[in-house]
DNA sequence: TATTCATCCTTTAACGTTTAAGTAAATTAC
DNA sequence: GTAATTTACTTAAACGTTAAAGGATGAATA
């Protein structure tokens, strides 16, 4: 169908050798017949075949990176932001990006790595790993560089990226407690999210170092907005409410706002909310929603770069850690505050 | 580095073909003999060489989604709708999706069309396609299939997967006029989007069937926020302000949400606004914005879709045009309807 | 002048797989 | 009991490229 390096061959009675030297700018090859070479090919419509290039060097060139396919609208943009940072740095450095379908049926047969494995991928990235990931053990032990966004996984070839939960956690709850809050409630993620964990430790702990921690003042959410809006009225419904919740999601926190607003309460007056991911709702949302901003394309971009780092022998870093930020929007008030 | 077709064959003493075969099942190898070369294939870690096998059977059983990558946390997760649409779609049929980016500094050198032949892609999906794109005339007469969601342009090879703008322009427009609206303005997208043209000729079509339309009732914005904020304001100063507005896009309605909302508006009352998209944000501003859906996972699985029959040689639709949807919420009034 | 060297090209093999064609042995046909 | 057929494999070639090693020519060196 398409030209290929033996047919520019044979039309200037050339061997393959030299043509494939010719068009790579080899130094061994006189200026005289590069020139000729990519003539011959401009005029033939040559384009190189680049798996047949990838089998003889054994080099794919390709990261991989796996994703949920079966998103809700609601699911944010916030995975979206990791594929375009990955996406960026890879391009960048002429890589590839092979998008894997985690939950395609696919998966149910083959795991991440035979997947990656079969496609001679370099490296992959993942996200949303849960603890109990049925593939953790198998990760462990890949050799096959992974950058795992989120989930600190032990592993010679295990790559992590995350935000600071701790200090992001610090941040916020600093906030309420400068603002008077001092019987705080949390609204966490689901158990199987290490993020959710790092995020309530350092939530007892700032409570506890002050002796205000109350184990009943947290709920477990699953980072849903549905889920938010549940715990959102139950919390409604406790005799002594607390004065302000802190959400281990935007999502959850834009749920229990919901949950609040339809029950009448004027926010942030009769309850301050924060919340976790800086989605872009959060801004929409009224009261704007103040929340602990991470940045989405900073992580696939550090995701990319490690892989690319450790594949090119450059010794790099092992983790990388992003701080937070805390972006103060209009969804908290100081507790004696009159109504505004 | 790992097993190869070849180290099974040895270790059975048994030429590679036979190994192959086995390998895939063919039926010209016993049961027995396949039995033993899949516990050697087990024993060995063997992992088939996806590369080679693509080279051989010159088929690369990929498809390629082209985005942007630079993208900014505003820009919301539509274009993620379109891309897990894809995948799921792809995946579900044995095809790997290579995810480029169209604004790397790779596609300064290399055209869409150039890039997909080098790796030997079967199909592409485009969107983001403005039409003074520099490599229009290339996609015409592309030999490569190319669905392009929402531009729909002529060629041989080009399937088109877009919502029917004017419908959903028409239920926009149906809806406020029954509210009781008439002079209704128009933030329009940039010009160099299709759908622009398709919604602003819808929109002036409906005002002037009922001889309402006012030409400078429409104003120039470029589908962000930002846009929507200035021209809400610009709105704000006219003497003779319309009493609803359409934005083309829910990013603009929710810039001229703020703008409506700063300058001390009371919304609806004040002023009736009306989306399109249907973005998760658009659910949390206050109001809830209306707006016209468009299902992007779907336009995502369609355009795969058509890719893939193309390719199957199932005979398919050349174009699919998706119906909208009014998603009514809280951010239009009846004209006459007193203060809530 | 003989030797070394650089330049520029060719020959050969390889990457891991599939496919077409071939073949030997076992089975069936009548 | 020989021919035809079926079964179960093997041989050889191919896909498009790169890389290592080799060779011919002419220029530079001693």
């Amino acid at each position: 169908m398409t030209a290929t390096i033996k047919d520019i061959a044979k039309r200037l009675g050339i061997s393959v050798t030299a043509v494939s030297k010719a068009l790579n700018d080899k130094d061994d090859i006189s200026d005289q017949l590069k020139i000729r070479v990519k003539k011959v090919a401009e005029e033939l419509d040559y384009s190189a075949n680049t798996i047949a290039k990838r089998l003889v060097t054994n080099k794919s060139n390709t990261l991989g990176v796996f994703m949920f396919s079966r998103v809700s609208q609601k699911l944010d943009s916030f995975v979206f932001q990791f594929i375009a940072g990955i996406l960026e740095e890879a391009n960048k450095n002429d890589y590839d990006i092979l998008l894997f379908s985690t939950d395609s049926d696919l998966l149910n047969e083959k795991s991440y790595i035979k997947l990656c494995k079969e496609r001679r991928v370099e490296g992959a990235v993942l996200f949303g790993v849960r603890l109990d990931d049925p593939h953790i053990d198998e990760l462990k032990s890949s050799p096959l560089p992974i950058s795992i966004i989120d989930t600190d996984i032990e592993g010679k070839n295990i790559y992590y990226v995350s935000t600071d939960n701790r200090t992001g956690v610090n941040k916020a709850m600093d906030y309420l407690w400068r603002l008077g809050h001092r019987r705080i409630a949390m609204i966490n993620g689901h158990e199987k999210a290490q993020v959710s964990k790092f995020r309530y430790n350092a939530f007892r702990q700032y409570l506890r170092e002050r002796d205000s921690f109350e184990s009943g003042l947290v709920f477990p959410g699953d980072f849903s907005q549905e889920s938010g809006y549940y715990w959102g009225r139950e919390i409604l419904k406790m005799e002594q409410r607390p004065t302000a919740v802190f959400a281990a999601s935007d999502l959850m926190a834009l749920g229990a706002i919901q949950a609040f607003k339809e029950a009448g309460l004027h926010l942030p007056h009769d309850m301050s909310i924060i919340g976790f991911d800086n989605l872009s709702s959060s801004e929409f949302v009224e009261p704007g929603l103040t929340t602990v901003s991470q940045d989405g394309i900073k992580m696939g971009k550090e995701a990319a770069k490690l892989l690319l780092d450790r594949i090119a022998g450059r010794g790099s870093e092992q983790k990388v850690v992003l701080q937070p930020e805390l972006i103060i929007r209009d969804s908290c008030q100081s507790i004696n505050q009159e109504r505004g």
